[in-house]
DNA sequence: AAACAGGTCTCATTATTTGAGACTTGGTTT
DNA sequence: AAACCAAGTCTCAAATAATGAGACCTGTTT
């Protein structure tokens, strides 16, 4: 793995951070050496530093290390200065109660979905076990109608870091199909998912906009094909578009990121 | 704002990247500059680095600096590798459920109280904006509970860091006047927060022991003073101390972290 | 139009990171 | 028990990257 991000010795050691995040799992040492192209003292500098920073936890037994607890702390942070998430969640309280589905939110980050906030179907609890959590943006209705409402420039960027996996048959297999779709997309107005990344699940996907039209985020309702067909969801769409009209507004009246 | 903690450059941006957080809004870059010791190109180029890894966001329009996305990114693996967080979510579930009042999992975060997971009273979901909140440890039911069941020298370190701020008129004025409650608590198992950190609010809080009796984490229920009295709270003190009992023994079989 | 403040950039100096390799430790094999 | 091996930790001279005084923009106020 390289990390070479060009932001010198901070972006490395970022990089490091992102590296044992991304095993999933309590990592040893050697084990993130294995698949670094620091050499041996340098990660291991890293690491220690990382680690006395409470930026990853050391468990001494296993001698393992794992992203630390400061990082929910500043998440928190980040959730609640966020010019997003705290607008919208009461937003996404009522759209929940009154379609009775999971309802996402999400914006981009790095080329990725990330979801910023989720309702569940029946009445559930969230936590940092679901907000944070990532998915490819090329076969979510999310991520489509946030690359369909993107400028060139990020487009451009952000299709260059998609991986294109078939997760499954109805996997848009490569950028030229996607792009098809977004110009689809960019007309409808909503994205739909017709279960590309996991079989049985399904979304209708609208963006939200600020008041120069630059896409901030996104807003979905999902459900299983069980409960709904693609023609179902489609009834919501007026809801939904309506639901992230005005999140759009309330969110213009603050501030609009550039990361999105 | 000094932010030397000797972990060279690195601690020095995770500095910076704490400071700006710290701001609870977005902040300028001359505010920042304004609280900071770093001369102004240092500062600038932290910021940047920052921001280019999506550390910070920053906005063009108002000129300002806010937590960034990849926080959340990372915080939500920290969550999930947690040794403690993932084990006891269903046993939040279920004492919430039973008892009909807030449930609190805590772990200490550089001398601070930090949520991990929440349980609202009446069925509710929870988000970034509720796990990862900080609290004093000095004057919380569970920061209390924490500190009298560490190890000497841990305790000492932690102790160093408190505050001692008076938010009401129960809280502990000092040092002292903890340590002695703490010696009362080792014996009784369990720990109140009889109104020390917010008027109205009291809670039960008991610690998460491993196999070898070090504390890592603590649990509590907590309520308002129109709901219970203390000796009300004290009737729960059972089912506590037995949930926060299992949640230590499932914790155990998989592993222990320094940093708690 | 001039002054000003916030923000950005330059570049020689300096301190810090860097990484080959040596050392230590704990566990496993012969 | 001794020898071995692998993982983790430490050292130190060389080289690179961070540093910060100050200059320079750029948009706003007087």
């Amino acid at each position: 793995m390289a990390y070479e991000t060009g932001d010198g010795t901070v972006g490395k050691a970022l990089g490091v951070l992102d590296h044992v995040a991304s095993f999933g799992r309590p990592v040893r040492f050697s084990e993130v050496l294995a698949q670094s192209d620091l050499p041996k003292p340098t990660l291991y500098r890293f690491i220690q530093s990382l680690t006395n920073q409470n930026m990853l936890s050391y468990n001494p037994d296993r001698q393992t290390y794992a992203p630390g607890l400061r990082l929910l702390r500043l998440a928190h942070s980040a959730w609640e200065q966020s010019s997003l998430a705290p607008i919208a969640r009461p937003f996404l309280d009522r759209l929940a109660a009154e379609v009775g589905e999971a309802v996402h939110l999400a914006q981009i980050d790095n080329g990725q979905v990330l979801f910023i906030d989720k309702r569940k179907a029946k009445a559930g609890y969230e936590t940092l076990a679901q907000a944070g959590q990532v998915a490819p943006a090329y076969c979510t209705g999310v991520g489509k109608v946030i690359l369909a409402h993107m400028g060139e420039e990020r487009r451009a960027r952000a299709m260059q870091q998609q991986a294109f996996l078939a997760y499954t048959g109805a996997t848009h297999p490569n950028a030229y199909a996607l792009e098809g779709e977004l110009e689809a997309i960019r007309v409808d107005g909503v994205a739909f998912d017709r279960e590309e990344h996991e079989a049985g699940i399904i979304s209708i996907a609208a963006p939200i906009l600020t008041h120069e039209n630059r896409v901030i985020g996104a807003l979905s309702i999902a459900t299983t094909t069980q409960r709904h067909s693609i023609e179902g969801l489609d009834a919501f769409r007026s809801k939904l578009l309506d639901t992230a009209a005005r999140i759009g507004s309330e969110a213009r009246s603050w501030q609009s990121p550039t990361t999105v």
